[in-house]
RNA sequence: GGGAGAUUAGCUCAGUUGGUAGAGCAACUCAUUUACACUGAGAAGGUCAGAGGUUCAAGUCCUCUAUCUCCCACCA
């Protein structure tokens, strides 16, 4: 078979990124390979991904870039080892985050949120996320992901929504969602609550107020919530105060006195500030609990603005550093303030807008989690599920034995809508399944729809089954799935809901292995941050080196769990290893006119027989990094043998046998040399797809499909 | 207060089960039309954080120390 005119022509040329990716990838997508019902008779094992949805809120930042890569890598590896190949990709509406986005938005336009009614503001974060989703997908197409589009999923999809309220309605026959009534973590500024996951613990420095309290001197960073509080605690073994316990006690303050139950506390640290502790239990997690024990009563002094209550007095109406600023000054009139220290301490944020976190008692869904838990923590010792660095086994281990309830209610509108009525006047919820809204409560008040929406991570928690359209049977034989490959960040976020919700709706664990990569630094390992000016969009990097350089640039280099410095210059250097790829082929091709690769094996010289042993050392140790994950060890190995055997050793020593005298020589020679590089355009496929893609189609080989489906190579 | 990770060439990092140190980029010398200057050849550069220990053999295993980073945590 003659090599085509065309094909020498374009080989004269350098290799052009930029013209090539989008027609090799309009090529697959054409092929519709990437759907696993389209492979041919041999791939019969399922082999799948889902896909982590990214955002459908803006552009793929640099760590999309990298899970993207690792996940097309193993997919087209182990769709060329004949397995069916399945990697589905989806969109994550991303309730809370996009929120905050588009609330930006309104801002910059001087709107705001809380002006609009429910359904506009709805309607416009899904216009503004539909068209941003877009852009996404065309983003990660850019990165040459060989994911199946038609199995798309949006995590609004109304399907998707139905069966997200349907998982809540089996819990809550379950028994294991319930409405209370607690302390939860309220974001001022964003007007809802927030997981804990969700709120972020940054160092401040504070003062700590010693203040004189009836018999007791207290220590407190607090002291505008004194008019809420209903207690004083101190240790029962402490022999300074164990005499008081029981008793009740007078407290003075500026707006009048208190009378205040002295309780004894195991929790109680005697030797933290005077070892006396005042207790406000509807803004503080802990004074909360300890109302639970003790019966305690609950003043809300704070509201949901971050503003003192009507039962502050003259301190009504005031933000709480204004109000903390003017009590302490009251305070120190009356010689109340014994002494101020300096205090360093943690304090929860919210994690989008930093503002201080208030804990506020309200009624909201709470998943109990001690259960479930147990569900992944007995399933992770018994070995179902694989860590990859396996060190996170023993963090999500520790996280899973130590859950708190979970908190699922969101006071925002972009989400799913928690399917539940509540009463009106007592707060009870109950499953919209029922009863009717309208329809009258037990202590007389009326049930109205629930407008809280769901925690975005209980919708994407159940994303593997989702995903694979649960409960529906017709993909189910890809679950449980093979690999969940994401970034470390979300060992706490997602992977423990995964897994729990995988084994509580389909009783079996929703991957097998869990590869987590690092995140994506600058180049000198600092955090791409937008005020810091250092993101670098992927597809910035695609469009100038292209995409098969920013991949393999991406992984070589980077071992699991471990950040990633991101340097332009490396990403260059991989682009002239793509070229060195082109060049080579040019070379053995421009060779090799009078022969193909189906020209059966000539006789070889013991040289030739020497290099295709080392050939098949190398495709067993590379094929072996790939079985174990190890893909940066597998790409530097290619990486090596293809410029610094094949085309640095190999090549040049053919160079005299090509053009010499000696027919059996030349023919040796252009066997040895074409099969060599077939070898190496199939292993290097997974890491640099669109030019090997390339590549392929001129070689010289009469059946031939395209590279994504052809078979792994085995050693000769 | 707990936990994890890191410390290897100027910079960014590899180095799977222990066998006399590697890459990319940068810098140095030479080659100048070669399949490829998006190149080739060559040289240079590290007492693998420190101290002990196990071993015939330790960057790799064990102990301790130092420094850095990150995560978790309701001592007010």
């Amino acid at each position: 078979m003659p090599i085509m005119a065309e094909v020498h022509e374009k080989l004269t040329k350098p290799y052009e990124p930029a013209s090539t990716e989008s027609r090799i990838y309009k090529l697959w997508e054409e092929s519709g390979f990437f759907n696993p019902d389209n492979l041919p008779e041999r791939h019969k094992e399922p082999f799948t991904i889902i896909m982590p949805p990214p955002n459908a809120n803006g552009r793929l930042h640099a760590g999309h870039g990298l899970t993207i890569t690792l996940e097309d890598i193993m997919t087209r590896y182990q769709r060329m080892q004949g397995k069916k190949a399945l990697w589905v990709p989806g969109a994550d509406h991303a309730g809370f985050e996009t929120q905050v986005v588009y609330e930006k938005k309104l801002e910059k336009e001087g709107r705001s949120r809380f002006k609009m009614d429910r359904k506009e503001l709805y309607d416009e974060i899904m216009a503004f996320t539909l068209e941003s989703k877009k852009h996404m997908e065309a983003d990660v197409k850019a990165l040459g992901a060989s994911c199946d589009w038609s199995r798309e999923k949006f995590t609004l999809d109304p399907s998707v929504v139905f069966e997200v309220q349907e998982t809540f309605r089996k819990m809550h026959r379950d028994n294991l969602v319930y409405r209370g009534y607690r302390t939860v973590n309220w974001c001022t500024k964003h007007q809802t609550s927030l997981s804990d996951v969700e709120t972020e613990n940054v160092e401040k420095s504070d003062k700590l107020y010693y203040i004189k309290y009836g018999p007791f001197t207290v220590a407190t960073v607090r002291p505008e919530t004194i008019f809420g509080d209903v207690a004083v605690a101190v240790n029962p073994t402490d022999e300074r105060y164990k005499k008081f316990i029981g008793q009740t006690i007078k407290v003075q303050h500026p707006e009048g006195k208190l009378s205040l139950i002295v309780i004894g506390d195991e929790e109680v640290d005697p030797e933290f500030g005077t070892g006396a502790l005042k207790i406000t239990p509807s803004h503080d997690h802990n004074d909360f609990r300890m109302s639970e024990t003790h019966k305690l009563p609950r003043v809300e002094v704070i509201d949901q603005y971050g503003k003192l209550g009507d039962k502050t007095g003259k301190y009504a109406g005031m933000k709480i550093a204004e109000a903390r600023a003017k009590v302490v000054e009251d305070l120190q009139a009356l010689g109340l303030i014994e002494k101020i220290e300096d205090y360093a301490h943690a304090v929860p944020t919210c994690y989008k807008c930093g503002t201080t976190i208030e804990p506020r008692v309200m009624p909201q869904w709470f998943v109990k989690m001690a259960p479930l838990a147990k569900l992944a923590a007995d399933a992770v010792r018994g070995g179902k599920i694989k860590f990859i660095p396996d060190n996170y086994e023993k963090i999500f281990l520790y996280w899973m034995d130590n859950t708190i309830d979970w908190n699922i209610s969101r006071q925002i509108v972009w989400g799913i809508q928690i399917p539940a009525l509540v009463c009106k006047s007592c707060n009870i919820g109950i499953l919209d399944s029922e009863t009717i809204e309208g329809s009258e409560c037990d202590c007389g008040g009326i049930f109205v729809r629930e407008t809280d929406t769901f925690d975005t991570w209980f919708s994407s928690g159940q994303w593997p089954l989702l995903a694979l359209g649960y409960p529906k049977k017709a993909d189910l034989g890809f679950y449980p799935t093979d690999v969940m490959e994401t970034g470390r960040d979300l060992i706490f976020k997602w992977i423990p809901r995964m897994v729990i919700f995988g084994l509580y709706l389909a009783g079996e664990v929703p991957f097998r292995t869990v590869y987590l990569h690092g995140m994506v630094n600058d180049k000198h390992g600092k955090k791409m941050s937008k005020s810091k000016g250092n993101v670098v969009p992927p597809i910035e990097l695609t469009g100038k080196y292209g995409a098969d350089a920013l991949r393999i640039g991406l992984v070589i280099g980077n071992t699991p769990g471990n950040d990633l410095a991101l340097a332009e210059d490396k990403i260059k250097g991989y682009k002239h290893f793509c070229n060195k790829v082109w060049n080579a082929t040019r070379f053995v091709l421009t060779n090799t006119i009078d022969t193909t690769l189906d020209t059966p094996r000539p006789a070889l010289t013991k040289r030739d027989e020497e290099i295709l042993t080392e050939l098949a050392a190398a495709v067993k140790s590379i094929t072996s990094h790939y079985e174990n994950f190890r893909f940066h060890l597998a790409g530097e190995e290619l990486y090596h043998y293809f410029w610094n055997t094949f085309a640095d050793i190999i090549i040049e020593e053919m160079k005299s046998r090509l053009t010499g005298e000696n027919l059996a020589s030349r023919q040796a020679a252009q066997w040895v040399l074409l099969h060599i590089l077939e070898t190496n355009i199939k292993m290097l496929h997974p890491f640099i797809p669109f030019v090997t893609e390339e590549l392929w189609g001129m070689l010289p080989k009469n059946s031939k499909s395209l590279l994504i489906i052809e078979s792994w190579p085995k050693p000769f």
